[in-house]
DNA sequence: ATTTTTAATGTATAATTAGCATCAAACGAG
DNA sequence: CTCGTTTGATGCTAATTATACATTAAAAAT
């Protein structure tokens, strides 16, 4: 038994006519006839009465079978379309990371938003996760695309793609004498305590402190580190020292504190979207030229 | 998409291997990827990730679309089995009728229980009716087969099939002087009343004691028609008159009445079994050797 | 580096399907 | 009652498709 016998039973239960059958289903009376042959073998029952002349009727067997037949057929066609939307991303999952800077300046619900309102059948998980534990749960699968800050290496089975540049500030209280300064240079910051945050592993700001303090000609003082972007400004708020955060954690601004970037010196981080370079999932390729299309 | 593809494509996603799930098929390797290549192209959509050597695995359209490729080879081999089994005339339903002389005497009870209990999936309707009306039904296709009283002729396309040989015996009352004899003779019931049942047409009991009037030289005195064999007898057991009865309302004994044969002619109604010559209906036929198998 | 495994592919062949022409039966018109 | 028309079946041929075998290419294990 196979589909396009069915196609063609219903056709002519439809139609109750082969040539009309034929000529819909675009083939050939003679064609038809043999189609509905096969079936009848195969089900080892005739399907129709044919009368040459007046009407083709079904036998009783063939209104057993007609309900099943149309049930496959509809079943099938659905089937198709599943098999169809899920080739073309319409349907699946996606495993989203991302690092919890990108998600504080909206970036990434940006993104998800619009790649979301595109491809509504899609289940979109979002995690955050620091950038090198992305790195390894995109290369072993576990996740699929993950927003992450720039590193000077990646696996090679890693794609990065930048998608956008976040200035660092530092993080200042205002009665601080270099709060009058429009920016700081990085000798003014010799002797300061810095506060960073720190997500359970080594972050990305650890490594731009040590920068900023080979620019500046001194060993960064850093004290504890703390949990996360508010906790840094609160302790900066608290007078405890100065912070080091991406610009856009200026959508929390806290009284007494203030942002100030750092003269001559590129103290940047990229934030950068990795997914596979062999990946085939039709729903991340589809998340991916999303947001390719959203970035330029 | 053809169901042996889906077919193809389940088993390969069984073994995870083409050439097993070749072997399984009994075709070759090079078939099973030719096959899933041709699936893959109609669902535009790669269904496995194939690497040479270690396991082919699933995509994710794989995976979205191989509980669709299940439900359609269920629903499809759900399908075949009604069709094959419509076409052994295990499913279906059949109208059955019969004339209410032989429903007393357990014929067509104990055929239509036969049957049921080898054909339990078909639906049995039952329906009474006089001889010439169920012929009229089974030529115009509203009545499957019928237990009828036996015709001298019948129309064309009409299969007469004798079941079995009915005595038809005289119903008199215990106190009438014709109930000391064993047997009666024709010329003994010149004068008599006889009470004849009648199911809304003219049924084969008048014909039959036209018969025992002639052979008795009589012109048979017929009271009013009353409607069915238990008010035959009721009658008879108020000393209205005789009865024509057949042998098996022997099963309805009323207090102060007896059947006696008719000596000298032979009185009987053969059961016939009526059905189309031209059936092609596997339930009826099914039915129909039911009967002949049941006869014998 | 070599061998082994395994899916893809070239190629020839077998099988199936499709198309055309024709046939045979049924029905209606005259 | 005959003739013409309709309509599904069927014989034949061409085209398409499926199958089988042999080989290839790539990846993994030794």
């Amino acid at each position: 038994m196979e589909l396009h016998q069915l196609r063609c039973f219903e056709m002519i239960a439809d139609e109750l006519h082969f040539a009309r059958a034929a000529e819909r289903l675009g083939t050939t009376q003679s064609g038809v006839s043999r189609t509905i042959s096969a079936l009848e073998a195969a089900l080892g029952t005739r399907l129709f009465n044919r009368s040459k002349r007046s009407s083709v009727t079904l036998t009783s067997s063939g209104a057993l079978f007609l309900p099943e037949a149309r049930l496959i057929l509809r079943q099938a066609e659905r089937g198709e379309a599943v098999g169809k939307r899920a080739g073309r991303g319409e349907i699946g999952c996606i495993e989203i990371g991302y690092v919890a800077s990108a998600a504080l300046g909206g970036t990434v619900s940006d993104y998800v938003r619009r790649y979301r309102a595109t491809a509504p059948g899609v289940d979109v998980h979002l995690r955050e996760l620091e950038t090198p534990r992305q790195i390894e749960e995109i290369a072993a699968g576990r996740l699929d695309a993950g927003f992450i800050r720039a590193r000077t290496h990646y696996p090679v089975e890693i794609r990065a793609i930048p998608l956008q540049r976040d200035a660092l500030l530092i993080a200042l209280h205002e009665d601080h004498p270099l709060a009058r300064q429009e920016a700081l240079r990085p000798t003014d910051l010799a002797g300061v305590n810095f506060l960073i945050p720190y997500f359970g592993e080594a972050a990305g700001f650890l490594a731009r402190l040590q920068e900023l303090g080979i620019a500046g000609g001194f060993t960064p003082r850093i004290m504890e580190p703390v949990r996360d972007f508010l906790t840094v400004l609160t302790a900066v708020a608290a007078g405890l020292g100065f912070g080091l955060v991406p610009a856009s954690v200026g959508n929390l601004r806290l009284p007494g504190t203030l942002l100030r970037p750092v003269a001559g010196l590129d103290l940047t981080a990229d934030l950068v979207l990795a997914v596979r370079h062999a990946e085939a999932s039709p729903v991340v390729l589809q998340f991916l030229a999303q947001v390719l299309r959203n970035m330029r």
